[in-house]
DNA sequence: TTAAGTGCAAAATCTTTGCAAATGT
DNA sequence: ACATTTGCAAAGATTTTGCACTTAA
C-alpha cells in the first residue's frame, strides 16, 4: 500500500494525514502482520511515545485496527481488512486470533465456517476466538 | 464451601494455609462469579495489594483459578471447577467465557457442543472463546 | 489563520522486588 | 525451630494528562 492510498484510508476515516500517522500505517502494511506496542515503537523510532499512544487509539476508534488480546494481557495491533464488517454499530470480525506455540507470531485467521454458538437464554451478539497450537510453518 | 474443604483444596495444592488464602478463596465462592481485582480487593480489605497480587499468582499457578482476558485487557479471576481438565500440561478450560452487555458480568458458560477448528496446514491445540451479548436475566 | 497533532515533563496506575516481622507446620 | 507468608517501602513498568510549540488544511 502507497502513500497515497494510506491518505485516502486517513481521509476517509476523518482524520487529518500527518507524517506520524503515516509511518505508523505504513509499518503496518509492511510487516503484514499483528504488531505488539514494542514492535511498533521499534520500527517507528523518533516518534514519542505519547504520539503513538494517541494514534494508536485513534486507529482503533475509527476501525483502521483492532486490538487482539492474548492471554496475560498480552495486547497486538492489527490492521482492519476488508473482511471486518460492521454489524450494528459494532465492529464484527469475522476471524479468529492464532498463536503460534512455537514461533509465537500471531496472526488473524478467516475461517470459511465461523462458528456459531447457542447459549439457552442467552442472547450472543459477538464470538471472539483465539487460539493456539502450530503455524503453517511450525508444524511441518 | 466451607472452611474445611477449603483447606484441604489449599493443602491439595500444596499450599500453607493462611488466613489471607482463606478468605481470597472464600470471596470467590461466596460470590459466585469471576472477579475484577478491584472486586477481589473491596472484599478484602486490610489484605495489603501485594499479598493480594502474590495470593492470585499462586493460585493461579495451582490451578486453583484461572484468568479471564477480556478485550482491552480487562482481566478477571474466576475459581476453576470440575470441568476444568488437565491435557498435556496445560489448562483447558471446555467453557467460554460471557460477557453481558447491559450488566457487564462476566461468567464461564460451559456448552454442549463445543467448537472445533480447522486450519488447513496449522495444528489446533488450544482454544478460547468469549461472546457478548445479553445474559439470561437481562435477556428478559 | 485556526483547528488539530506533537513532544516533553510529570502525574497516575499497575505490578514487581527486597527485606524484616509475623505466621504456619 | 524452621520455612513460608505478609506488610511496608520503594522500584519498575505502563498509560494518561497538561500545556506550549509545531504542523496540516
Amino acid at each position: 500500500m502507497m502513500h497515497l492510498k494510506i491518505k485516502n484510508r486517513l481521509k476517509g476515516s476523518g482524520l487529518t494525514v500527518t507524517k506520524n500517522r503515516i509511518r505508523v500505517f505504513k509499518c503496518f502494511t509492511i510487516l503484514d502482520k499483528p504488531l505488539t506496542l514494542k514492535e511498533i515503537r521499534t520500527y517507528n523510532k523518533g516518534i514519542d511515545r505519547v504520539t503513538i499512544f494517541r494514534i494508536l487509539k485513534v486507529f482503533e476508534q475509527k476501525q483502521i485496527i483492532h486490538l487482539i488480546t492474548l492471554d496475560h494481557n498480552k495486547t497486538l495491533y492489527a490492521l482492519c481488512d476488508q473482511e471486518c464488517s460492521v454489524v450494528k454499530n459494532n465492529h464484527i470480525h469475522q476471524h479468529l486470533h492464532f498463536q503460534c506455540d512455537n514461533c509465537h507470531d500471531v496472526s488473524c485467521l478467516s475461517i470459511d465456517e465461523f462458528p456459531s454458538i447457542k447459549v439457552p437464554n442467552y442472547r450472543i451478539d459477538d464470538i471472539s476466538i483465539n487460539v493456539n497450537g502450530l503455524c503453517q510453518i511450525c508444524n511441518i
